[in-house]
RNA sequence: GGCGCCAUAGCCAAGUGGUAAGGCAAAGGUCUGCAACACCUCUAUCACCAGUUCAAAUCUGGUUGGCGCCUCCA
């Protein structure tokens, strides 16, 4: 298995610090809105790889935070009259509603930064102590950057090109940084802010910190995959590996992943342009299991277009494959047969072809792009090879085969089973019968009724499917 | 100003040295009472120029056109 480390700016072979287990930090959302589509993109594209690492049996220890503490929840607390955690609790509860219809699986662990306050306090203490970090008169304290000599090897800049950056850094308390790339670790509360005491003043944390004091707490001072968006590479992680490293004296993390961004009709997503989306905007049209489908259908590392035509396309790829298992599950259903044939034996051999592609295909760095183009494979060779006589046992591992990839890319293509009410069955029925009668209008005018209903039907060479609307 | 990325059919998108996967859309056909599903057929010399090589979409240099980071941001 191949990741691309955006560290050495290649792809590598993965070997995890403990033979069979990953420890996997993914930065999560910050916690002031409901999540928009931007976000979906690093939870879908880690998610799978999580469930790809364990489909090859990794055991996968996958911590993602929420950051609960920041400037926006506190402006939004402030303009509601509550307090910041009715804010961030809020949108926590909504952003797991999102997880759950894009099939995102919860993390191993969801740590909150409220919650790590007193390992915060721990760390920047070290950092003091060390002489990577020092607190400014007022209580502020910053991390001593140009004490950590690889600081830059991350995003790849040298810290004289980013001090000659010609911008204006004089924000407030800048004058009290000894350099000004120093970064801030702790800072005192504001009017009305929520805060926590510490040696320093009565304050609350900076960025960088919670990420570096989460990861060490859940997965240790070092960890296979550190991943995020990546706009995320300069400063945040580069900030967390120089905190890290310079407390833990240890490397940070093995291999870091970041997927590109999400633009909207080829430009980036931003309130401001109005062209912003929740995932919750896309739910009220698309199932979620389609904007996953849609996030996987290029490779994480390259820019992501979206627009109401691609929806539509992928809504139509995502239909084909839930389609080509509906009619396995209707073969199965009225199935004859249950020994294999010699030919079936043979034909499922050469099924096993398409599952040997899928797994080449995200064992190069998670190229679900072609790994889905696999499952497309498939589903043509099965569309083409079964029918009313094949056997149970044939259809079944087929089914099983198809389900299977598609889950690995957390993508459910199989729909419950449910029963119909009496009097569709019955109308259902009728029709049958007017169209074996050559009552054609008759017929049509059932199944107009039906669709109103919301089932749609399907006269297949095997009978009539129905399907929900 | 510094660092970096991208450019493949109408659209989306794989492919990083051996002669262009897959999907969507469109068209024609098979099946079907019709529709839908499905199947078959059909669509590219890979932005441009020069070079390296027996061989390049794939390597090198240049040109043009997009974009990202350097600031809160997935």
């Amino acid at each position: 298995m191949k990741i691309y480390n955006t560290l050495s700016k290649r792809k590598e072979d993965f070997i995890p610090l403990e033979e069979g287990k990953v420890k996997m930090y993914v930065c999560g959302p910050t916690v002031y809105n409901l999540i928009h589509i931007g976000n979906a993109r690093p939870m879908i594209v880690f998610d799978t790889v999580r469930r790809y690492m364990e489909y090859k049996g990794l055991e996968v220890n996958f911590v993602s935070n929420f950051t609960d503490v920041d400037d926006k929840i506190i402006k939004k607390a402030v303009e509601e009259g509550v307090e910041a955690a009715v804010i961030s609790e809020r949108y926590i509860a909504e952003c797991k509603k999102d997880m759950a219809a894009m099939n995102v699986r919860p993390a191993t662990t969801h740590p909150k930064a409220t919650e790590e306050i007193c390992g915060m306090l721990e760390m920047i203490g070290t950092l003091i102590e060390k002489g990577h970090a020092y607190a400014a008169p007022d209580g502020t304290v910053y991390f001593r950057t140009r004490n950590f000599a690889e600081y830059g090897k991350l995003s790849h800049k040298n810290l004289d090109d980013l001090q000659g950056g010609n911008r204006s850094l004089l924000v407030s308390g800048e004058d009290q940084k000894e350099d000004a790339l120093d970064f801030v670790l702790w800072k005192p509360k504001k009017e009305g802010e929520p805060y926590w005491e510490s040696p320093w003043c009565n304050g609350r944390p900076g960025w960088h910190i919670e990420c570096s004091v989460m990861s060490k707490k859940y997965l240790g001072d070092k960890i296979d995959i550190h991943a995020g968006g990546e706009d995320l590479v300069f400063p945040h992680h580069e900030n967390e590996i120089a905190q890290s490293e310079a407390a833990n004296g240890k490397e940070f993390a093995k291999y870091w992943m970041h997927n590109a961004f999400l633009n909207i009709d080829n430009k980036k997503m931003s309130k401001s342009a109005g062209n912003f989306f929740t995932v919750r905007d896309i739910s009220e049209k698309y199932d979620l299991q389609v904007l996953r489908f849609f996030m996987l259908s290029a490779h994480y590392r390259s820019p992501l277009n979206f627009s109401a035509e691609l929806m539509e396309a992928a809504q139509n790829g995502y239909d084909r494959i839930v389609n080509s298992v509906s009619n396995l599950n209707y073969l199965l259903e009225n199935v004859t047969s249950d020994t294999i044939s010699e030919t079936e034996t043979a034909l499922l051999k050469e099924a096993e072809g398409f599952t040997a592609k899928f797994e080449e295909a995200m064992d190069d760095d998670f190229n679900t792009a072609d790994a889905i183009a696999a499952i497309f494979e498939l589903v043509k060779f099965v569309n083409s090879n079964t029918d009313g006589e094949k056997s149970a046992v044939f259809l079944k591992a087929l089914k099983d085969q198809i389900v299977k990839l598609s889950d690995i890319c957390g993508l459910l293509v199989e729909k419950k089973t449910e029963d119909l009410d009496v009097d569709i069955e019955e109308l259902i029925a009728a029709r049958q019968a007017a169209r074996k009668e050559k009552n054609f209008a008759r017929a049509d005018e059932i199944r107009d009724e039906l669709l109103r209903k919301g089932i749609i039907l399907e006269d297949t060479r095997e009978g009539v499917k129905w399907k929900r609307v």
